[in-house]
DNA sequence: AACTGGTTTAACTAAATAGTTAAATTAAAT
DNA sequence: ATTTAATTTAACTATTTAGTTAAACCAGTT
């Protein structure tokens, strides 16, 4: 054969990405992932030694699909009206498609905070270039007197917040009602920037 | 003896608490409870038949630490500067003595919606008084024409998201200092009210 | 044809863990 | 003093689960 291997390391990656998801760390089981990936366990255990090593690489992989682009993204930026839009978009509209995202970080954060934020660190997102950005703008007279650690959390909370309690808005405030939902998020990014605009522009009428 | 009962019974339930928020349900270990509560687990299983048994108990109880007041906090509100005053205070004080109640309902959320979702339902939240009131408001001249629905979600996000990733924030963005971040816990009540209120309202400068 | 490495089969081990059991103990209530 | 219920002790069962092993199989490669 030779060479197959990759395909079948990455059906295994991606049968674990599903079922770690779903299930957790400590929810999960070999045989369910042997099963989703349509080989048995003896195999599972030949690629990957052991269920920490698997998970190690989900998560690195699922990490990287939430902080990859983030830095680029943020890098573009000029102005606030730039930060907050560009933000907000990419993050709306990645979430939108990868809705799982927030949750299984959050919950390896919890069992692992330090792995995570070290993490984080080492994603090639530019703090001082974020917080350089947001100070030097506060200074505009056309902008309200914030704290930009609180606008830059408010940016995060209003993005990603709807996608990790997504059962219960969907459940509670509309009823079951997915095509409800789904519109209520195709709605977000628009609203978002305009409600962050309204709250840090003066004069706007 | 007779009566030790109440007693110990809520030191399981209080251990199990701890344990169950700490590790989760599948990473808990009833072992680890009955040590916690300083008994043995015959005795834990004298007083809770399962290790389910005992997880629903605590989730109620926690579910209601979270829910239990809200209804009523929100009923007080007349307009949307009350209702926004009062439930923003309300869930930031709240969350600050009780910053493990996000994160152990959102996990639950995950393994289980429905359950968590019928919970919400029967919780006593007057779902259709929240909307008359946003509904009858956000026809008020001086208050732009956002949905009220959007609005809430922003009210819950502000509020809550911080919380939840409340180790990226103290970890990343104030490089691990706990003064600094409890500071900012702090400031957020009064943040998030005139962030909301500068959003919503027209002509304030 | 012999070799190689991916793959299967199937039985196995070792450890962890939820839950049980039964007998002994303790202390309060009658 | 006897009874009763809470509690401990300690050994036990049954099950689940991660991980192993060894032999066989299969399909390209040399």
């Amino acid at each position: 054969m030779v060479k197959k291997k990759t395909n079948t390391e990455q059906r295994i990656v991606d049968a674990a990405k599903e079922v770690f998801i779903l299930k957790g760390h400590d929810g999960a089981r070999m045989q369910e992932i042997a099963d989703t990936a349509s080989i048995n366990k003896a195999l599972l255990h030949y690629y990957f030694r052991s269920k920490d090593k698997l998970f190690e690489r989900v998560f690195h992989e699922v990490f990287s699909e939430a902080f990859s682009s983030i830095a680029e993204v943020i890098g573009r930026a000029n102005t606030i009206e730039e930060l907050i839009e560009y933000f907000v978009s990419y993050y709306v509209a990645m979430l939108k498609s990868k809705p799982y995202l927030p949750n299984f970080i959050l919950h390896e954060l919890n069992r692992n905070p330090f792995m995570v934020v070290d993490l984080i660190k080492d994603s090639g997102m530019d703090k001082s270039f974020l917080i350089q950005l947001l100070v030097k703008e506060s200074n505009r007279k056309d902008i309200r007197d914030f704290n930009p650690v609180h606008i830059m959390v408010n940016i995060l909370s209003l993005s990603i917040f709807p996608f990790v309690a997504a059962p219960i808005i969907k459940g509670f405030i509309f009823d079951g009602n997915k095509v409800e939902f789904d519109n209520f998020i195709d709605e977000r990014t628009q609203h978002i920037t305009s409600f962050i605009n309204a709250a840090i522009f003066k004069n706007q009428s």
